[in-house]
DNA sequence: AACTATTTATAAGA
DNA sequence: TTCTTATAAATAGTT
């Protein structure tokens, strides 16, 4: 249907195809909604891209159900293991059918884990890696995000800090006087500089968190689990 | 299409439903079996009819492969089996663990696609990212080993080609003498050049499969099935 | 099942 | 990607 008669073979050219694949990919689905309310059937259809992207449609009852469905009636058709069933009872189908599913389930977990990849094609073998490579960057960005939420909720905590060291700091001066004041109410000079505190270095603020130059190591280093979250110590 | 412009809405008429049903869904096999030739899809596609009938296309691959990835990326899977466990009575405690465990593992396949890792903390995510990242690298590994399989059979194949085609070559030559030969018997000398052939032109032998430059295509490119894996046709 | 008048889908071009 | 348009294909109603 269109400008020229077309071979029933693969289009080469990799723009035509997706082209294609995008055109058709819609008359299909509209087709197979078409065919489920005008004939009252249940469909479902599964498409994937060459690049492996899925499309689906399933008619009212959701695409699981549908394929429940066809599993048990490709199941009937093959007769497989019937006579067990009927031995054991109706729930040891159910219980066939979660196992099945666990399999399943497993076998990808392996592929997700990287291993048991010697059945696998090429074309799904690069499947594979592509849906490793977005979920890695899912989870990398989602690492980011915790990671600069702690850096801001530790600034923060700074923050507080080294008000709260200041204000302790002015209390210890005032102290201090007092006691200066004291000491030269009795003619005793000596403790002038005892009780002098040294005040609590704070994180810089670009939230570098120290190491800014090599063997110059801050206070925050020498003593990162006080400070650090675990992350920050590896490099990584 | 057809005589009348048609309501998406049931068909109430049975024969009509039936006779539309029957057209129909063969269009749509049709369908489903072009865009998978065509733009080298994967497809699946289930229809019952009104009175349950099943029919099925599937690509290439069998039905249960395609469902089988269906499932790795669909994996809101319903829980409706938990309601119905405690109703019956009679489930196993084998039967409720196996469920559990699954539970397990589908949660685990979504943090392996990336998905559903808002629960997850930093220790978590840095340990899955190790995974995947280890996983990525075997699939890699596997994927390359494919290529380079593939390509050092592409290269012996090609090699044999030459050989066959030199062979030819020379046989074809020594039949040009023959003719010039003949030619000059009989004074005629106007044939000369006319059954010289073209030599079949080699893939190069480092691997890289034609387009060394655009614009200028090797007749590998010009007809890719001939001597290339689908993979090779693809950037990616 | 066949046959067509029509509608629909879509290939190619923009 | 989206739109347009000429044309191939699908199919509704009919025989």
């Amino acid at each position: 249907m269109g400008r020229g008669r077309v071979q029933l073979k693969r289009i080469e050219n990799k723009i035509n195809r997706q082209v294609t694949f995008s055109k058709r990919r819609s008359g299909l689905l509209k087709k197979a909604h078409e065919i489920s309310v005008l004939c009252d059937a249940d469909v479902a259809l599964i498409v994937f891209s060459t690049k492996g992207k899925l499309s689906e449609y399933s008619s009212d009852s959701c695409m699981e159900r549908i394929l429940e469905r066809y599993e048990r009636y490709s199941y009937a058709e093959r007769q497989l293991d019937a006579s067990e069933i009927e031995q054991n009872g109706s729930w040891t189908l159910e219980h066939a059918k979660l196992k099945a599913r666990m399999e399943v389930l497993q076998r990808n977990q392996r592929h997700y884990m990287g291993e048991d990849l010697e059945n696998l094609s090429l074309r799904e073998l690069q499947n594979l890696e592509q849906q490793l490579d977005s979920a890695l960057k899912h989870i990398r960005s989602k690492r980011n995000q915790l990671m600069f939420e702690s850096i801001s909720e530790l600034q923060k905590k700074d923050k507080a800090l080294q008000e709260q060291n200041n204000i302790l700091a002015k209390k210890v001066k005032e102290r201090e006087k007092e006691i200066v004041q004291q000491a030269q109410q009795n003619n005793c000079q000596d403790s002038s500089s005892m009780l002098l505190p040294q005040p609590i270095q704070s994180l810089n603020t670009r939230g570098t968190y120290g190491r800014e130059e090599e063997g110059n190591p801050s206070p925050a280093h020498r003593n990162p689990n006080v400070l650090l979250p675990p992350w920050m110590i590896r490099p990584s």
